[in-house]
RNA sequence: GGGCGUUUAGCUCAGUUGGUAGAGCAUCGCCCUUACAAGGCGAGGGUCAGUGGUUCAAGUCCACUAACGCCCACCA
């Protein structure tokens, strides 16, 4: 009932009442049918909160998913959340720390019964989150990385990788946080630009300690780990010192002086010393040269080498000391100002070490060679495109990955060993016993996997793999990944590799790469910024205060409160309104163009909010002018206005559109197409002219049944088309138009999306509309710039109308007079004289304003003036074109015909305007 | 070092196969007209980063340059 719409459209009051609705009706269940859709949520962190990135992608998938599921299809958005080993261990390693209590402390068992604990606590923050983003999601089907399933998928993989020789375990060095105490990945060290120094420092020769070769680096303290010092075989200057030694100051050790490539003449000294235990390049130059690896610290990357004065220092401590040693031992050459890419743990920050120990790796590269070939062969589509090259630049160089991580909270390897060290991988205890045998005491891996280790499963073994299961039968492979770029080698890659390794197909056919939402300043929004945007804040709401303090508590660097605090009172000074769910997503449809990072700008939330509003308001008077009455519901005669027509035909056109632009994953386009069919053709023109059958009191039944059948349906139409961007005002407004619309069901999700129809679309009702808004807006436009009231009726005097226009005046008086505001319509003949005038052109029509008490003769001549201008350069533009012999000669007809046609029409408007012009000055001068 | 992206109105962004630039916000003017002032009507505002080329015609295609940004690799 239209008395239960506010004239103000308030998100709060539907948005939670509707979910629920939906929730509780089990809306959200597909529905059976031939055809299936599916997209897999990349799994947040399950103890996380929604930040703007999710709210993006869950709009993106959220909107194909409603569209699909209307379009018919059996759809699944496979959501769930991701146990993010590191992350969430870390967390509750704080948690603790405030009580003072270690994990080691606490025990593995202990701990981990801490962390099932808090995410018992906090699981359910972001589903929460999910839920009032509007998703329609079947939360029967949500998972878990380490739900029993999903562990034994886990299982599985490994044991059958392990089993065909694609993962293996070694000792090598790998990137080792020493905060963390575990081996991390390549891709979780990030390496960044800081300013260090070359120290040069003087390695005796043995034979001749009267002599020495320098050798640079920006490391001195691992010297205590030094194999040998390189040269080039190549390099003139030492050549003949290769195979010689060197005294290794501060160890008593003697070193040889190898050749090796690795050493470049052009750096530094053209000498460099090799340690192989602690840098990666120089472990290859051990390899190659037979050196031994001398590590020389522990876990810490505390020195550990017993005996030696800088036992037990901190690297970064003993570095300082070994200098100054040096340094006394005049062993110290120089030391210069140098940049270098420092190594970090993306987790801690920490210096990532380079460290010899074992670990689990999969060997990549025959997995990455068939997930090179499917993206090359189009078995999977990046949208857009060029990400494929990214993808393929670090597939055709991809390194073995290494799996093992020193903590507690994740999937235990399924390795045993045995008590002289054997190793039994299997899918469980028992499996492993029965290999080993019954003497066998085993003892399993104390390591757990990479979280993206099950990451990679997830499109699969969230439908149930390795169980055959109807799901997996039905979803897979699914349809589209959406994800940001700065995961694709994380995991899409990855769950290219193992998807097409245990399922033999694709695991998904296409990849929708989103760009990052950033600030309005285009930085990245992040907590020690105070530049973070919470969703649900911009759905519900904060005050100024409340922003404050969420900004500033908790910070690493509690300096920095002060100054985000006076950035956030300065941007937001009267907090951040409650814009609602629909126009935060409406929104995000309008940013997610392809290939862009967003800027997120909070006037365009706020002029979408507006756009519900008009739509909410547009209901409104739809259904005041409907309800309780005839609207054509039962079939019964119809007469339709031009304007019925023309709103109708308008509608295929989006219709049209508007499913390309999804299929294409043009949301951009999409939500401009609809933003402007809504506000610009039916609310400012088609509304508005069904007042004027509306409030005929001639007007037959016939006209009124017309009018509001067309205005009901069209509307209802336009809601469903929204309704993928915008689930939760159409469904509110969608309740309200049903029942006048005749249509059935019990949601407008499960209606199916608007299909278009070339057959109603009227090309003659389109070109006399067109018509009809230039002759209304030439008008305007005289009252604009002429600030005559928009209530004032003029006379318009009509001259130079050719037969058809004659005859459109005549059928469509209405429209021109009521809308338009016109006392009258008078034809007057090309020898009538007119009176003063100010003249608005509708093609070679004059409509003629008689000068009144409201007209300006001047104002008249300087704007008559600024159109002469715009025709004169028109006339030069165009003629210039149309005088250049090689574009007559070249140009496609239509193009010539066109020009011609502008000519034509900027030369009589021209023509047109000189005149009007001297009569005003006449006038004047007469006056 | 290699690769990628961006540069269009004051701001945030569109611009399909080359045919002479659009939207929202902001600005200015007039209106509280019975769906909506979160509104209506109108207006102003751009040598499309630069240079050169292809073409009858370039924001659009090609080459180079500049600025900003991202990714990968890395000389110790």
């Amino acid at each position: 009932m239209s008395n239960a719409l506010d004239n103000q459209y308030q998100p709060s009051i539907i948005e939670q009442a509707i979910y629920q609705s939906w929730e509780a009706n089990n809306a959200f269940a597909a529905r059976e049918a031939e055809s299936a859709y599916c997209i897999v949520i990349p799994p947040p962190n399950v103890t996380g909160s929604l930040h703007m990135g999710h709210a993006f992608q869950d709009t993106v998938m959220d909107l194909l998913t409603r569209y699909h599921r209307m379009k018919g299809d059996q759809t699944l958005w496979q959501v769930g959340t991701d146990h993010a080993g590191i992350a969430t261990q870390m967390v509750v390693e704080r948690r603790l720390a405030a009580d003072n209590i270690s994990r080691h402390d606490l025990g593995r068992e202990k701990f981990i019964e801490k962390i099932w604990e808090w995410k018992a606590e906090s699981g359910g923050t972001i589903t929460r989150q999910l839920r009032r983003m509007g998703a329609a999601i079947d939360w029967n089907r949500e998972r878990f990385t380490m739900d029993d399933g999903l562990s034994e998928a886990v299982e599985e993989v490994f044991v059958r990788l392990y089993e065909d020789g694609l993962i293996y375990r070694g000792k090598r060095l790998v990137n080792w946080d020493p905060v963390l105490h575990t081996a991390v990945s390549d891709l979780e060290v990030e390496s960044l630009e800081e300013n260090g120094s070359l120290w040069h420092l003087r390695y005796p020769l043995s034979d001749d300690p009267s002599s020495h070769l320098i050798v640079a680096t920006t490391r001195p303290e691992t010297l205590l780990g030094d194999a040998a010092v390189a040269v080039n075989p190549d390099d003139e200057r030492y050549r003949h010192l290769i195979g010689k030694t060197v005294d290794l100051p501060l160890t008593g050790r003697k070193i040889p002086i190898v050749g090796d490539e690795h050493a470049d003449p052009e750096f530094g000294s053209g000498c460099v010393k090799i340690t192989p235990a602690h840098d990666f390049n120089d472990y290859e130059v051990g390899k190659r040269q037979g050196l031994d690896l001398i590590n020389v610290l522990d876990i810490n990357a505390c020195i550990d080498l017993d005996g030696s004065p800088y036992h037990g220092m901190d690297r970064f401590a003993a570095r300082k000391k070994i200098v100054s040693d040096l340094d006394q031992a005049g062993l110290l050459d120089s030391i210069k100002d140098h940049k270098l890419m420092v190594p970090r743990g993306d987790r801690t920050g920490s210096v990532i070490e380079p460290y010899l120990t074992d670990q689990w790796y999969v060997k990549v590269e025959p997995l990455a060679k068939e997930a090179i070939k499917v993206v090359e062969d189009g078995d999977i589509k990046f949208v857009p495109e060029n990400w494929s090259n990214t993808y393929f630049n670090w597939m055709n160089d991809i390194q073995d990955w290494c799996i093992s991580r020193q903590i507690w909270w994740g999937h235990r390897i399924p390795a045993w060993y045995d008590q002289h060290g054997n190793v039994f991988v299997a899918r469980t205890a028992e499996e492993a016993q029965s290999k080993a045998g019954p003497d066998a005491i085993l003892e399993q891996d104390e390591d757990v996997l990479d979280t993206w280790f099950s990451s990679a499963l997830w499109p699969f073994s969230t439908l149930g793999w390795p169980e055959k299961t109807p799901e997996f039968d039905k979803y897979y492979p699914t349809n589209v990944l959406v994800t940001g770029f700065d995961i694709i080698f994380f995991w899409v890659a990855r769950m290219i590799m193992f998807g097409l390794k245990f399922t033999g197909q694709v695991p998904f056919k296409e990849v929708y790469i989103h760009g990052l939402v950033r600030d309005l300043e285009g930085d990245k929004m992040s907590k020690s910024k105070g530049n973070v945007l919470d969703p649900i804040d911009l759905i519900d709401g904060i005050e100024l205060e409340a922003l404050v303090e969420k900004r500033t508590k908790g910070l690493m660097q509690p300096k920095m409160a002060a100054k985000i605090e006076k950035q956030t009172r300065k941007q937001f000074p009267n907090g951040i309104e409650a814009y609602g769910t629909d126009a935060l997503r409406f929104t995000f449809a309008s940013q997610a163009t392809l290939g862009r990072d967003i800027r997120f700008d909070l006037t365009r939330v706020e002029s979408y909010r507006n756009f519900c509003n008009k739509l909410w308001n547009a209901s409104r008077y739809v259904l005041m002018n409907t309800e309780g009455k005839d609207c054509g519901q039962v079939e019964a005669t119809v007469k339709l206005s031009l304007a019925d027509k023309w709103i109708i035909s308008r509608l295929q056109q989006v219709e049209k559109e508007a499913v390309e632009q999804i299929e294409n994953y043009r949301f951009d386009q999409l939500a401009q197409s609809l933003y402007s069919f809504v506000w610009d053709e039916y609310c400012s023109w088609y509304v508005e002219l069904t007042k004027i059958v509306l409030n005929d009191e001639n007007a037959t039944d016939a006209q009124l049944r017309g009018t509001r059948r067309t205005l009901v349906r069209v509307l209802e139409s336009t809601l469903r088309l929204l309704h993928p961007i915008m689930p939760f005002i159409t469904e509110a407004l969608w309740q309200e138009v049903k029942p006048l619309a005749a249509v059935e069901g019990d949601t407008i999700m499960n209606c199916v999306y608007p299909l278009y129809d070339e057959s109603k679309i009227d090309q003659q009702a389109i070109e006399d509309m067109t018509w009809v808004q230039s002759v209304i807006t030439s008008v305007r436009n005289i009252r604009g710039e002429m600030n005559i009231s928009p209530g004032k009726a003029l006379p318009i005097l009509v001259q130079g109308a050719s037969p058809k226009e004659a005859s459109n005046i005549e059928l469509h008086s209405d429209y021109l007079t009521k809308f338009g505001r016109f006392e009258s319509m008078s034809m007057l003949t090309d020898s009538d004289q007119a009176p003063e005038s100010a003249t608005a052109l509708v093609g070679d029509m004059r409509l003629l304003i008689p000068l009144g008490s409201f007209i300006d003769a001047n104002a008249e001549i300087s704007r008559l003036s600024k159109e002469l201008e715009k025709a004169e350069r028109d006339i030069a533009g165009v003629s210039g074109r149309l005088s250049n012999k090689a574009f007559v000669d070249k140009a496609p007809e239509a193009v010539i015909a066109k020009a011609q046609q502008q000519l034509d029409d900027a030369e009589s408007a021209k023509f047109t305007l000189l005149e009007q012009i001297e009569r005003m000055q006449a006038f004047l001068e007469n006056d």
